[in-house]
DNA sequence: CCACAAGCTGACCATTTGGTCAAATGAAAT
DNA sequence: ATTTCATTTGACCAAATGGTCAGCTTGTGG
C-alpha cells in the first residue's frame, strides 16, 4: 500500500504524486492559455483559473511566468523531436518522408496549443529558446538535409533542396495547428472530422511525394 | 502653392498631409512592435517610442490599442487579396498557381511582420477579425477552390482537395515571413540572400506544380 | 505520536499600462 | 488680424499584473 497509493479519479495523495500531478495540471493549462493569448497576454491568474488552482500554489510550483513558459515550449519540441523517429526508421525515402508527414499531423491534431506556443516564440525572435535553434534544431536540420541529399545523389528522388524541403514538411503539417482556427472557419465552423484530418494528411503527402518524383 | 506644398524631405504642414503621415508612421511602428510582442506583449508606449512621437499622440489618431492592431491586420490581408490577381489573371493552373505563389513569396519578403501579425491573430482565434474570416475570406477560397476543381474536372491537372492545396499554398508561403527567424538561423544566422529567396520561391513552386501533376 | 519538511494560500505590494485631459501650439479660412 | 479648429503633449489615474511572504495545513519518516 506504500507503492501505487493512489487509484480511482481520486486526487494524490503521495508528496512526489502531488508535485508531478501539480506540475502536469499547471502545464496543460499555461500550453492553453499561452497558445490562446501568447505570452504578453496571458495572465498566471488566467492560468490558475483554468488549472483550478490559486495564483500563488503556481509560482510554488515553478518561480516565474516565464520558467513555466520556456517549460511549455520546450516540451512541444521534444515531441517533435520524436516525430523524427518515423523519418529515420524508414528504408526509402517515399516510406520516410510519408511517415513524418504523418507524423507532424498526427502531432497538429494532438497538440494544437503546443504547436502554437512555439510559432509565436519563433515569430517572436525565439528569445527563450534561442539555444535550441542554434544547437538541438540546427544539428537535427542538417543531418537530414544529409540524408535527403544522399537520397538524392543517389538518384532516389528528384533533384531538390533538402532545407526548403524541410521547410515545407514543417510548414505544411504545422499550418493545420497554428492556423486552426482558420480551417475551422472556412470549414463552416466545423472542426475537421476524422476523415477530414486523413484527407488533409494525403493531400499532403500525395502532392508533396510525387512533388519529389516519388508519387 | 495651395497644391503640393510639400516637396522635399521637409515634414508635411498641409493638415491631410500631416494626418496621413503620421497615421502611416504609427501603423509602420505598430506593424514591427506587434509582430515582435504579440498583441498582449506591444505596449502603446513602445510603439510610440518607435514612432518617434509622444504616446498622447498615438491615442490622438487611434482612439484604442485595438483600433490600432485592427488596422494593422486589416493591412496585411488586403495585400493579401491583392495577391489574388496574379491567381486570376492566368490563363492555365500552372501559371495561375505558380504566380501565386511567387506573389505570395514577395509579400513574405516585403512584409514579414504583417504576415506575423495575423498569423498570431488567428492562432489566438482572430478574436478581432473573425468577420473578414467568415466572409471575405471564406468568399475568396470558395471561389478559387471553384476554380481550381474545375482545373480537375477539366483534366488540367492531378485530382487533388482544393482547398487542402490552397492551404499548402498559404502554409509554404507563409513560412518564410512567419519562421523568418528561425530559417535565418538555420541559414548560419543570416537572412536569406536574393539568390536564396530565388531558389527558395523555385523549390516551392517546384514541388507544388510537380506535385498537382504539372510538373 | 512527534517533529520536520513539503505543500498551500490569502493578503499584500511595486510596477506597468492603457487611456484621459486640459492647456498650449500651429495652420488656415474669413 | 482674428477666429476657429486640428494637432500636440506633459501630467495624471485607475486597473491589472507578476511576484512575495508569513502563516497555515498536510504528509511522512522515525
Amino acid at each position: 500500500m506504500q507503492e501505487n497509493a493512489r487509484f480511482s479519479g481520486k486526487a494524490a495523495t503521495r508528496r512526489t504524486d502531488i508535485r508531478r500531478e501539480n506540475e502536469r495540471l499547471i502545464l496543460t493549462a499555461a500550453e492553453k492559455v499561452f497558445a490562446e493569448a501568447g505570452f504578453g497576454g496571458a495572465t498566471m491568474q488566467l492560468i490558475a483559473d483554468m488549472a483550478g488552482l490559486p495564483k500563488a500554489n503556481l509560482h510554488y510550483y515553478f518561480a516565474t511566468k516565464e520558467d513555466l513558459y520556456r517549460r511549455v515550449v520546450q516540451e512541444i519540441f521534444e515531441i517533435w523531436l520524436d516525430a523524427a523517429a518515423s523519418f529515420d526508421a524508414a528504408s526509402t525515402p517515399a516510406e520516410g518522408i510519408g511517415a513524418y508527414i504523418e507524423a507532424k499531423m498526427a502531432i497538429s491534431r494532438r497538440h494544437p496549443h503546443g504547436s502554437k506556443v512555439w510559432a509565436a516564440e519563433v515569430m517572436q525572435g525565439a528569445p527563450v529558446i534561442q539555444d535550441y535553434l542554434e544547437t538541438t534544431l540546427r544539428d537535427w536540420t542538417d543531418n537530414r538535409a544529409r540524408v535527403i541529399q544522399g537520397w538524392i545523389d543517389a538518384g532516389q528522388m528528384a533533384p531538390v533542396n533538402p532545407r526548403h524541403l524541410l521547410y515545407m514538411l514543417w510548414a505544411t503539417t504545422q499550418h493545420y495547428a497554428d492556423f486552426g482556427h482558420q480551417i475551422e472557419t472556412l470549414n463552416g465552423g466545423a472542426p475537421l472530422s476524422d476523415r477530414q484530418w486523413q484527407e488533409a494528411s494525403e493531400t499532403v503527402k500525395t502532392i508533396i511525394l510525387r512533388g519529389v518524383g516519388l508519387g
